[in-house]
RNA sequence: CGGGGCAUGGCGCAGUCUGGUAGCGCACCUGGUUUGGGACCAGGGGGUCGCAAGUUCGAAUCUUGCUGCCCCGACCA
């Protein structure tokens, strides 16, 4: 993409009503722009990051079997009350009637309509299990929105939901929703860690919460040191899941709302011991039959009884992750963008537009790059060099290759890692074959 | 929802206390000089001062009401 076609409005100052890190550099490198409090209008450059976690977040849903599907924004308001939920959701819900009367509602989550259409559509255990996900986005009317999009009231959410004949088949399903998650983050260039969570009535072992770490996150946690360096595993889901996931559930991990302290000290060494803050970017649930049996929600067993089928639901929060990640990955200048979800791999920076030779070159390796299926951010406006090189730190893409009138006469162009800063002078061959890999740290 | 704050050109702000017809920096446009880490000179465009009433000869400024946004707290992916 060349620059003066794109539309990239970047900001010299800080906006006044940013106060944390992500949300200042989102504004600032014209990714966002927010329409209402908690509620954003995603530019060019944002929107090739929310697509680039959207899209690992699918492949990885894909993977572990489950199946997407795109269930609407707006909702009737009928089946939450079959639910019981129309009254206990209270305001964070934004109802909304309709020309005739009918009472409708932007959907904060999907349990009711996904129920809704499993019942009517599935009969037989023959056809269990089933784990069905959309990627659409919600509406919760938070009492107070902040952060930017780490808490808007608008956000993008992955949401599964796994139906299961009987509670040990749903404790599979949940386990292979915990190893998509733990792959899935850690594809997006995050250290996710799964920490014991709150499982509301039905109580049990299974609600993960997925926390990264960061200075500005919202809640303290508690965890073992060793998870922070335990690999993703490996995508067989027909593997002993039980033993996939143990290594991760079988450390102490917590969040401060389930911390407890005595046993903390207990169970990790004092040099083992971890306390930081985390962002939550993903929470998985088993609510059992909470939901199919108000719903009748039943299929016909092996045995030829009916039961209400064992659910469970997982979330990934899409767009907040692309608050979470800045938040997880910047530094003075700008963001530095993990090389899975950045907005383009490589920013490359003609410092001389109109010189022959700049162009020449510029156009060359761009055209190279291109072809070979990278996404390149072309800067060729006539701008003073500054300004370029403080753009392209601030906007973060983890390549730079910078061609000016000098180097271009011996042929050479210069690559900058951006998140180490390493500068090296290479010959056309040499750059592009560097450019096409992600950096090192 | 409780407490605090803000609202003046695209962005950041001054002016409000003490009423007199709107200003600064950045950005933008034109011309020139510049050109490897946010240049310089000259000229120029752009503002119903959040909205509505009121007080006054006169309101960005004072009064009342409303709206929007931000921060702290209780709640959330």
């Amino acid at each position: 993409m060349r620059l003066t076609d794109y539309f990239l409005p970047t900001l010299k100052e800080d906006p006044a009503e940013a106060q944390i890190v992500s949300h200042r550099l989102m504004l600032r490198a014209g990714m966002v722009r927010q329409s209402a409090a908690g509620i954003y209008s995603w530019l060019p450059l944002g929107l090739r990051v929310l697509r680039k976690i959207e899209a690992i977040v699918r492949e990885e849903q894909n993977l572990a079997g489950a199946i997407e599907v795109l269930m609407p924004t707006l909702q009737p308001a009928d089946i939450w009350r079959e639910s019981g939920r129309y009254e206990d959701y209270g305001k964070e819900m934004l109802r909304i009637t309709d020309r005739a009367d009918r009472d409708l509602l932007y959907g904060p989550t999907n349990e009711e309509l996904i129920t809704q259409i499993f019942r009517d559509n599935v009969r037989s255990y023959k056809q269990l299990p089933c784990n069905l996900y959309h990627i659409q986005w919600k509406f919760r009317d938070e009492i107070r929105p902040r952060f930017g999009v780490m808490r808007g009231r608008e956000f993008l959410m992955k949401d599964a939901y796994s139906f299961d004949i009987d509670e040990a088949s749903a404790r599979l399903a949940y386990q292979k929703m915990f190893v998509a998650y733990l792959r899935t983050f850690a594809r997006l260039g995050l250290r996710a860690l799964p920490m014991a969570a709150d499982t509301g009535p039905i109580g049990g072992d299974l609600s993960h919460e997925f926390i990264i770490l960061a200075d500005t996150g919202e809640s303290e946690v508690f965890c073992h040191a060793d998870l922070l360096d335990r690999p993703a595993p490996e995508p067989d889901y027909s593997a002993d899941l039980d033993a996939v996931i143990a290594p991760f559930t079988s450390l102490y991990a917590r969040t401060d709302e389930k911390h407890e302290p005595q046993i903390f000290e207990a169970e990790v060494s004092a040099d083992k011991q971890v306390m930081a803050r985390g962002i939550e970017v993903g929470h998985i649930f088993y609510f059992g039959q909470k939901y199919s049996e108000p719903m009748q929600c039943r299929v016909t067993g092996a045995d030829g009884k009916e039961v209400a089928v064992y659910g469970g639901s997982y979330g990934i929060g899409v767009s907040r992750l692309v608050g979470g990640i800045i938040e997880a990955c910047h530094d003075e200048n700008g963001i530095v963008w993990p090389w899975a979800v950045a907005p383009f791999q490589i920013g490359l920076i003609n410092l001389k537009p109109g010189d022959a030779k700049t162009d020449k070159l510029s156009e060359r390796l761009y055209k190279t790059l291109t072809h070979k299926g990278l996404d390149v951010l072309y800067d060729n406006r006539d701008e003073r060099a500054g300004g370029k090189f403080s753009d392209m730190d601030l906007i973060g893409l983890p390549w730079q290759a910078v061609i000016g009138p000098r180097g271009a006469v011996a042929g050479e162009i210069e690559v900058k890692n951006r998140k180490n800063g390493d500068k090296q002078t290479l010959d056309f061959g040499a750059a592009c074959a560097l450019l096409a890999e992600p950096p090192s740290d």
